[in-house]
DNA sequence: AGCTTAAAGCTAACGTCATTAGCTGAGGAG
DNA sequence: CTCCTCAGCTAATGACGTTAGCTTTAAGCT
């Protein structure tokens, strides 16, 4: 029997894409297996438990969505990094709604872990956009929370189907970037 | 053996109580029979899974938030009425963070039934607080979903200790009311 | 090439937990 | 007082996470 070459990259990443497709609470060890073709005790020689896969998607989709926003970032400023970053954070949570659940409950951390550390390059991008207003120093700490939790709000609520049909979810998302950018300047 | 004397409420409101106590996710049918007195499979008696008992807590939640918003807004309006649904919506989730995450997680649902009437209550408490500010018509589907996304993102972000220490998070509380009262005039 | 060795993957087994089947006795209706 | 419904129980099943211990791969060294 040859080898299957895991590393514990290969299993969260296997773990991401099947919390994407089935829901993170369907996640479990035995799909993951199946999904790389080994048992489900074999991936404890590269993840300590199922709670260590969950931390390690956690860290994986923080990491992920901070590239993203670095990445959607370049060279914007005002509105239109506000309208970049909206629509990064946005779309991350649409495409990898598994991965994003598995960033929230309650995973309360050590100051200077990885996951911390992820977390605060995310918050560092959205900052940055905060940064082109020219919001006082003592204030951009709530901005910041402000537009944290406008964007994490929309975008869970809406991959939770909480937005019943009627209106167009699309009109919504461009009336708050507008919203937020007039209360803003 | 006397009788233990439960129906559908009480192992709903001993399941939210344990949600509240432990959190969500590790709500079990045995803790919930143990803290009623009884084995667990009595409890099918009265509940026909551990997801009926997921989605009874999410109606109970809904329905208690949806009544403590319209108390609370009893007579108020303009900035008094924001501030009000503000603090009771955050109030609630600090209070009962299982029974609110009960309400999450893709409880996508048939248009008419018992939870998505409870949550049309909570919409309309809301809808109440943006009827003060005078919005356009056009404009109050928006400007509803942005409220809540909002207030939502907030308190389940602090609830899931989301917000690093350092600057107190009441302030950046009492900061986002007065965004939201700016920017809905 | 052959030898050694860390560890990747496996089978077997255990504990926990949700759930089902089937029994028993409590307690209200007559 | 009797009957019968059904609340709650015990026993059993199946799924799943996890551990123990064995086998064998394949990389590194001589």
């Amino acid at each position: 029997m040859p080898r299957a070459g895991l590393d514990a990259a290969a299993v969260t990443a296997a773990g991401a894409d099947l919390a994407d497709e089935v829901g993170f609470d369907r996640l479990g060890m035995g799909a993951v297996a199946d999904r790389l073709g080994v048992r489900p005790p074999s991936l404890y020689k590269h993840v300590t438990s199922l709670a260590d896969l969950h931390q390690r998607i956690a860290v994986l989709a923080t990491t992920e969505l901070g590239d993203t926003l670095r990445e959607e970032l370049q060279g914007l400023s005002g509105v239109d990094a506000l309208r970049a970053a909206a629509q990064a954070f946005r779309g991350y949570v649409q495409e990898h709604p598994g991965r994003y659940a598995a960033t929230l409950g309650d995973r309360r951390t050590a100051p200077d872990d990885e996951f911390a550390r992820a977390g605060d390059r995310v918050l560092r991008s959205l900052a940055v956009v905060l940064r082109g207003y020219g919001i006082a120093p003592a204030e951009e700490v709530h901005a910041l929370r402000m537009l944290r939790s406008a964007l994490h709000g929309f975008a869970t609520l809406e991959a939770g189907g909480g937005f019943q049909l009627g209106t167009d979810v699309e009109d919504s998302f461009t009336w708050l970037v507008g919203f937020l950018d007039r209360g803003l300047r």
